[in-house]
DNA sequence: TATAGTATCTTTATCGGTAAAGATACTTTA
DNA sequence: TAAAGTATCTTTACCGATAAAGATACTATA
């Protein structure tokens, strides 16, 4: 019995639905076992690694990036902050804000990404550049589709900052 | 000047880990975000879905499965039982053990799982069915890398009830 | 078959996160 | 410019997660 078109598109999608739900299982795993191997707690971890990529910003955008409430933030900044690992700084142009300034990346942190990179490197050694490529545009449109579900839930909540990271 | 070969590709390998990172990111926002939608707390939707997949699990193949200490699963086993949306039975071949069996799926869960996947079907509507499988064989790599990862951590942590699940 | 060792779940003290209210500061409008 | 409205961070009461100790049951070894 010949399989329909449609339903193996169907049975494909499937297959990838469930391929997303174990990936996102997984990542929560990974995100708190790599803050366990850096001996620092997840959100501090998340927010750092965010940090140490923009330089800094604002109490108010870490905590819709690691989608924490505001008063988790203001908490995680507190222990980043007593760590010595970031600084906070009053927002000159709108006193309301407080900036939170990356000071230094946690070594452990920074150990762990060579060796993950290195692993990935291992990982994907068979690959062409072209397929990399592909790769990454699919991983983008996934991102994306992530990002239209989570605005289904709270249209205000994560959007504004985050397109403007990543749309470029 | 001609970037070299090698250089380009550790871009594009930058690129996958960035973009892997933000996916992430999103991932772990969704997954609260889709709790929320239910009305559920996000540790037992994770449990009640792998409980739905598998029929019934002990509360230490749980504990494993969902990154959560084994304290934090009797909690959440207590939850769901009380809500009816489980039950526990004793292992009658180790009765150290503790079976939790799936009673019914929180039909919250359920009608947004139809929601998404509507979303994602219109998201890979211009993909090929070859394109599509291609794409899970390459989510299905980046997950065997994450669980590569997560073992490089605790060894014996996860890696036993995961694997057997997802090999084949 | 005792005994020691290991595995599994539960309990408890503490910590991190949420939700909601509070304190300031900016913005809009009359 | 005064008042009302909105935005941003902090505080507080409660809940969920962790880590470590406890209770029970299986396993291995002499």
């Amino acid at each position: 019995m010949k399989t329909s078109k449609t339903s193996r598109r169907q049975a494909a999608i499937a297959s990838f639905m469930q391929a997303m739900r174990e990936e996102m299982r997984l990542s929560i795993l990974w995100g708190n076992a790599a803050a366990g191997l850096a001996g620092i707690n997840p959100t501090d971890a998340i927010t750092m690694i965010f940090l140490n990529e923009v330089g800094e910003a604002t109490a108010g955008q870490l905590a819709k990036i690691t989608g924490l409430t505001t008063g988790a933030m203001t908490a995680a900044i507190d222990r980043l902050e007593s760590a010595g690992l970031a600084a906070r700084k009053v927002d000159p142009h709108d006193r309301r804000k407080v900036i939170v300034k990356a000071i230094k990346m946690p070594t452990q942190l920074s150990a762990l990404r060579r060796t993950v990179t290195k692993e990935l490197e291992d990982t994907l050694l068979h690959y062409s550049e072209t397929e990399l490529l592909r790769f990454i545009d699919m991983k983008n449109i996934t991102n994306a589709f992530l990002k239209r579900c989570i605005n289904l839930y709270d249209d205000k909540h994560v959007r504004s900052f985050m397109n403007s990271r990543t749309k470029p």
